[in-house]
DNA sequence: TTTTGAGTTCAGCAAATTATGAACCAACTT
DNA sequence: AAGTTGGTTCATAATTTGCTGAACTCAAAA
């Protein structure tokens, strides 16, 4: 498969993104390459050629991405091969699992408030105020996934 | 300063924590230290004895805590220390800036929508609702932000 | 003007993370 | 049964990241 340069460009900036949440380079860039080709169903082999990866390196990424989800396979009769593409219908839990992370922090930090000195009452006050904001906003967040889902 | 081992333990957990957003563990150490301790106030030295860190360590943790604005310092008449404090009043414009961060990926996102091929119309649909969907949570949350900061 | 104190910078090292590629496996073909 | 195909595993190599500590800067004090 041939990529344009814009399609090379905008795989980069995707992994570059992602990167930065901590996903390997090489995830992102297979992750980027589902987004922008030409195609929906790719195989193992084009995905290693047309971003020269190595065997290893794409069945790592692949086994990544579907693990969170983020592809899935497909086969067809009297075919061995895998036809990979990525799973669309799957944001609003994607989107949902990252704020529930998010909402650990909110645990610890009410932890940290239960077992803090009570010789700094601004300090307190100011902390456990960000635990409500934080308890706030998550709600908020939930209600507006929901509202989502159920829209139409 | 003498940390309990609680304390101690709390530090780790929401350094753990920070971690996975991808802090070192240095600079998640040094900001667990400022939740838990028993002062608002800490000093250089304070901080670098309190967590067995270097001093470039300890200097570096705390300048990239002050770039993105989870602490700052102040100084006293006649002494050259810089008394260093969390910012407790930055969690609702942190909050906003990690969506902000969130929003990146949307434009990307739409990007790629509009390099895409016309021949996978299922595809691009199901990518374009993805951007929809952003776009919506992204908006909800503002107006939940705006919501907290004007209440009472 | 020298000394001291507070913090910065940076070369170098250690640890952790990723990618490679060859050996391997399992299923299908011939 | 031998060969082929599609993919996995894993030891090792390469890269990246984070930390240390010594040399340094800069300002204030002596």
């Amino acid at each position: 498969m041939v990529l344009t340069e814009k399609q090379k460009e905008l795989i980069e900036q995707f992994g570059v993104l992602n990167e930065k949440y901590g996903l390997p380079p090489a995830e992102c860039r297979v992750w980027g390459l589902f987004l922008v080709a030409d195609k929906v169903e790719l195989t193992f082999d084009e995905i290693m050629e047309t971003l020269h990866l190595s065997k290893g390196g794409t069945s790592n990424a692949l086994n990544r991405l579907m693990m969170t989800h983020h592809i899935e396979y497909i086969t067809k009769l009297g075919d061995k091969k895998r036809y990979f593409r990525c799973k669309m219908n799957n944001w609003t839990q994607m989107t949902k699992e990252n704020f529930e992370k998010f909402d650990d922090l909110n645990v610890i930090l009410k932890e940290i408030l239960k077992a803090r000195t009570t010789k700094t009452p601004q300090f307190n006050n100011d902390l456990k105020e960000v635990t409500e904001f934080l308890d706030f906003v998550y709600k908020e967040l939930m209600i507006a996934i929901k509202k989502w889902e159920n829209r139409k």
